[in-house]
DNA sequence: GCTTTAAAAAGTAATGT
DNA sequence: ACATTACTTTATAAAGC
């Protein structure tokens, strides 16, 4: 009965290392829509629309791939950027290491909820709820280590963890822990 | 023998230095929010207990002061917002909010998110309504709660929209715009939230 | 702690017509 | 009055201040 979560990953984080160096004055030049301004941040700013994405390219030859919807897609986008480094002169490390650093996905409980009830329920030592501040509620889950924002709607959203299955399982704690206290 | 008494006077010294200053702080934020006697005392306790568990290490007296006051307007039932208390302090809204999270959980003081319903008293008086329209603010709060209307929002929205429609109801009307500056939110806000609530409630609101 | 990137949730805010 | 844009919260890597 249940459930299937009706889970949506919206975006997908990812670091890894693409080279020893790099000079980001010459990227710049050569990609048109780089962005790289070195006292405001040390970081080249370069977005993708194959699949969408953004990269943080960094001196020391590392990356940092942001906005994918997929696990798969951050791997494509990256392999297109080791290929356009490539082209405009500047050599790659073959198989790089790519390790996912966060996940973000929504969902949807489909049932309106009471946040003040789910406070207490939850524990207000467990929580953070500041309606004044934020209309989500804040859930720290340690297994899996995610945190879930939990809306008066029902839907929430999951961020934090490196897997898929996290979330899955972020969205499940919480989808239980309601239930059982009755507040679904 | 001689240097270790005099670090410890020294030492002494500045934390009696740094808890006057704290004190002194409160006081004046206190006196510029217009706080009865009992929430500063409240506070300087909560700022006490931040200081014997050595919470105000890598942050400012300042904003221990600021966060100290916000939770005990919170803990005595007659809240200000981050906003006001800003205004008052010299820390920002983001550090005070910062060290407000960080001391209620270290001191665990387990506070409830603000009720709308503790904001009706104060706006009513900024608006000079009686009673009357305090009374039936609070019972539109109650029914707006039952009904799931006040999750996620704004308390101080709510509150600024429920004692708007009161002041219609009792036929002492105030306008939005009145009540929005008292409350400290926008037009749109309560616009939007009392047309929740009347909707939501069947309260026919008639001009 | 901050800076920058991406994305969702829902409320509130600022600005523009 | 309504629309659009933008900011609030969460996590996360990167190099440097």
């Amino acid at each position: 009965m249940t459930n299937e979560s009706n889970l949506k990953i919206e975006n997908v984080v990812a670091s890894t290392k693409l080279a020893e160096e790099f000079d980001l004055n010459l990227i710049v030049e050569k990609f048109q829509t780089a962005e790289y301004n070195k006292q405001k941040f040390p970081g080249l700013v370069y977005r993708v629309s194959d699949p969408k994405a953004a990269f943080l390219v960094f001196t020391s030859g590392k990356v940092v791939c942001t906005g994918a919807k997929n696990v798969a897609d951050v791997h494509t986008v990256i392999g297109n950027m080791a290929k356009k480094l490539n082209g405009i002169g500047i050599k790659t490390i073959e198989n790089p290491d790519i390790a996912v650093q966060n996940i973000v996905a929504s969902a949807d409980l489909k049932a309106v909820l009471n946040l003040n009830a789910i406070a207490i329920g939850l524990g207000l030592e467990n929580i953070e709820y500041e309606p004044e501040q934020f209309p989500g509620l804040v859930y720290r889950i340690s297994d899996p280590k995610v945190v879930v924002l939990i809306f008066s709607s029902g839907k929430l959203v999951v961020t934090g963890g490196k897997t898929p299955e996290d979330c899955a399982r972020g969205v499940e704690v919480v989808r239980e822990q309601l239930d059982n206290m009755g507040l679904l | 023998r001689l240097r270790k008494w005099q670090r410890r006077i020294r030492v002494s010294n500045a934390t009696e230095r740094n808890l006057a200053f704290a004190l002194s702080e409160l006081d004046r934020m206190a006196s510029a929010l217009g706080l009865p006697r009992t929430v500063r005392e409240t506070a300087s306790v909560i700022y006490r207990k931040a200081v014997d568990k050595n919470l105000i290490r890598g942050r400012s007296i300042e904003g221990v002061a600021a966060a100290a006051l916000y939770a005990a307007c919170r803990q005595c039932g007659v809240p200000r917002t981050l906003d006001e208390v800003e205004e008052v302090s010299r820390v920002s809204r983001k550090e005070i909010g910062r060290t407000y999270r960080f001391i209620s959980r270290e001191l665990s003081l387990k506070l409830m998110p603000t009720s709308p319903i503790d904001y009706v008293p104060r706006f009513c008086s900024g608006l000079n309504l009686k009673g009357e329209v305090q009374s039936k603010s609070v019972e539109i709060l109650r029914q707006a709660s039952e009904k799931e209307l006040t999750s996620g929002r704004g308390p101080t929205g709510v509150a600024a929209a429920a004692i708007y429609i009161a002041s219609i109801l009792c036929g002492e009307r105030r306008t939005q715009r009145e009540v929005a500056d008292v409350a400290g939110v926008t037009e749109v806000t309560i616009r939007n939230r009392y047309k929740e609530l009347a909707e939501e409630l069947d309260i026919e609101i008639i001009l």
